[in-house]
DNA sequence: GTTCTAGAAC
DNA sequence: GTTCTAGAAC
């Protein structure tokens, strides 16, 4: 920093009977989280000034309060000589006009900037609700930064005589302190403060995180002995391609789009560094591809950090040498594959994976917004293009043809527009963050610059990095055919000594017998030792050799059935005591313990033993798989899907409202109070066993 | 699988 | 300073 803030600041009063009435009113600058009712709290507390706090929030009684009553709070607080906080988001210029009539010769008007990181805002504002209310998880997110988006940062000619920006908790604290010590009769200097040097940005954590990563990784380059620098630093980039939304099949105006694309971008980029966006365009000719190049260099955004590119967006790098992060899927409101242009494209490019990916994610999409799917990494869209995320995003309907037409409006369709290429992007940002978070592993290829001649070795590469990932992970997707080549080599596995309790108890269960619940010819029931939930038994096969999930075939399926009805019984059994839980029963894709166990888990997942991102996503991700699922898939293909263990390191959602959390106590104070319904897909088939389950009753 | 703990994040 | 994560050892 700057030193800014800190630079004080106090004028003793020159004549002292004209200035020791003075009032201050200062206006807080930040969005939700950013911590305005603290420093207001923190000051008049400490002050020996008297000061008042107007608060939106609470000056309506229970009710949301109005911008007409902070005035009126305000304008009394200072007819008794009082200073004044006005406590409200005050972001834009408009929304401060107001206040700064009161501007006088009695008064100082001062702007308190909280420019804290987005990040942190949105992490507060979690923390801060909780649970109900719409601010909360992926909302307080898209809310923050919808806010963000349309901040203007206060300036002296609006009339403040004094500004004082915040970029982090020090700066804060610094502010609060120099308040808190502003006696009666004291004046802070005039001026700005603390201002940051070029670009402002609520995205500061975000940013320094992406510089921080490409630091490691020139550095990493250097020591590699690689070429330095140069144009091509972009490359580096994680990067997205997206096609131009709404605009072919939606007949969205092209001129109108091409704005909202280079707007978007902009403000994208201003905010998040270190990202690069791509607009794709199948022809050379796209009218859309040629507006908005024109509008970019009108608007002088950097050429390194938005491109336009003209290929088929499945075969960015193969074909076009253009790495990519994630792709755009411009999708149809029912995430279904097929209909035509880029859906039916990426959906075939990606194979069955996605489709499959995208159902766990989600099951429609409004008009405006996006999710993101990770790719599985046996999709050839991750293996032969390196693409780690498809986002779906819905864009507005112009053609009197489709669904939801919007009969030319074009207010609401700008409006939509924007919103979804702003949730687009901000669902690339959290991905780049993700993908940045996990150790580089595409983004070692050693790639010269862009050129349209990639060579195949830099192929070859991904495709044996690739192949070597499947036979140490064992992450397969399509039944039997694919993992065969593997087998042997997977066959072999080093279980830990701590990793064969469960297999020592199968094979010898009278010695264990205390701690056992039901002990049958193929299968033992016993308590989880570290139950990841209030109800959580395992039902233990005894056969030998049946080790894990991959394990299982044809062979095993009366096996199978049997350690499911047990689980069953033992899940009516629960119901029978207490009807309120929900059950889940099933296989974990790659468990720890050897000896093939089933899960049967209540839904609560009230436990201390629930500790980690790992323990959360096993049983909350596609790593978990369903035993209902499991003996069809093995009924139909002769082996079940297996998930990957790059699952167990995705972000924390709620395996209810699917609201994403930065941390586990995060997470489990949410879901000890989240009663959205479960997602669709687990209230088919009985994977969701619960007292008011018909399926209980017959089976 | 857990525990322990360094150090990152807050 | 405290909270939280993630990697190593078992």
């Amino acid at each position: 920093m700057d030193g800014g803030a800190s630079s004080d600041s106090r004028i003793s009063p020159k004549g002292k009977e004209e200035e020791s009435n003075r009032t201050v009113l200062a206006i807080l600058v930040g969005p939700p989280g950013s911590g305005k009712s603290t420093f207001c709290e923190a000051v008049i507390s400490a002050s020996r000034r008297p000061w008042v706090r107007v608060c939106q929030d609470t000056i309506g009684n229970g009710k949301t309060g109005t911008k007409a009553q902070c005035l009126k709070g305000a304008v009394d607080a200072l007819n008794e000589g009082k200073s004044v906080f006005i406590d409200r988001c005050n972001l834009e210029r408009e929304q401060r006009a107001d206040f700064l009539k009161f501007c006088g010769s009695r008064t100082d008007m001062h702007a308190i900037v909280l420019d804290l990181p987005a990040k942190v805002c949105i992490s507060r504002c979690v923390n801060r609700t909780g649970h109900e209310g719409n601010v909360q998880g992926g909302r307080a997110a898209v809310i923050v930064n919808k806010m963000l988006q349309n901040k203007e940062a206060p300036n002296l000619n609006e009339g403040f005589s004094r500004i004082t920006f915040c970029q982090n908790d020090s700066d804060v604290k610094e502010a609060i302190k120099m308040y808190s010590e502003l006696g009666p009769a004291d004046k802070l200097s005039p001026g700005e403060f603390g201002k940051k040097s070029k670009k402002e940005s609520g995205q500061q954590s975000i940013m320094k995180f992406f510089k921080k990563s490409a630091r490691e990784e020139n550095s990493q380059k250097e020591k590699e002995g690689g070429s330095s620098s140069g144009n091509g630093a972009g490359n580096e980039f994680p990067t997205l391609a997206f096609p131009s939304i709404s605009t072919a099949d939606f007949q969205f105006d092209l001129d109108k789009a091409s704005d909202i694309i280079v707007e978007s971008a902009q403000d994208f980029l201003k905010r998040v560094d270190n990202v690069r966006l791509a607009l794709v365009d199948l022809s050379d000719k796209s009218r859309i591809i040629s507006l908005v190049r024109e509008k970019v260099m009108k608007k002088g955004i950097d050429s390194n950090r938005f491109i336009t590119f003209v290929g088929d967006i499945t075969m960015l790098y193969s074909k076009g040498g253009l790495r990519c992060t994630a792709i755009a899927n411009a999708a149809n409101w029912r995430l279904k594959p097929g209909g035509g242009g880029v859906n039916a494209a990426i959906f075939k490019a990606a194979g069955e994976a996605l489709d499959i990916a995208t159902k766990e994610r989600a099951e429609t999409l409004n008009p405006g917004s996006s999710v993101a799917v990770p790719l599985p990494s046996t999709s050839p869209l991750y293996q032969r293009e390196g693409v780690t995320h498809v986002i779906h995003v819905l864009g507005p309907n112009m053609n009197p043809q489709r669904p939801n037409y919007l009969q030319n409006d074009y207010t609401k369709g700008c409006k939509i527009l924007r919103d979804a290429y702003s949730s687009l992007f901000e669902s690339f940002a959290s991905v780049a963050c993700l993908e940045r978070n996990k150790k580089p592993k595409l983004a070692e290829l050693k790639d010269k610059t862009s050129g349209e001649s990639k060579n195949k070795e830099n192929r070859e590469e991904v495709k044996s990095r690739n192949q070597n990932q499947t036979t140490t992970t064992t992450t397969t997707t399509s039944g039997e055919s694919k993992n065969k080549e593997n087998r042997e080599e997977v066959k072999s596995r080093n279980w830990g000594s701590w990793a064969l309790a469960l297999y020592n108890t199968a094979m010898d269960p009278e010695k264990y017998k205390d701690g056992l619940l039901e002990i049958a010819d193929d299968f033992i029931v016993l308590n989880d030792l570290y139950p990841k939930a209030r109800k959580h038994v395992l039902v233990l096969s005894r056969l030998n050799g049946l080790d894990c999930l991959e394990d299982a075939k044809r062979e095993h399926l009366p096996i199978l059935k049997s350690m499911h009805s047990a689980g069953v019984k033992w899940v009516k059994k629960f119901l029978s005591e207490d009807p309120s839980p929900h059950f889940r029963l099933g296989y974990h894709s790659v468990p720890s313990m050897r000896q093939l166990h089933l899960h049967v888990i209540s839904q609560d997942f009230d436990s201390p033993s629930l500790k980690n991102k790992k323990h959360w996503n096993s049983f909350n991700t596609a790593f978990f798989r369903d035993s209902v699922d499991v003996i069809d898939e093995i009924e139909e293909h002769g082996s079940a899907k297996l998930s990957g263990e790059k699952l167990l390191e995705m972000e924390l959602r709620c395996h209810r409202c699917k609201s994403a959390h930065p941390n586990i106590p995060k997470l489990k104070s949410h879901i000890a109070k989240c009663r959205a319904s479960y997602p669709p897909h687990l209230l088919q088939n009985s994977r969701l066993l619960s007292a008011t389950n018909n399926d209980l009753n017959i089976s």
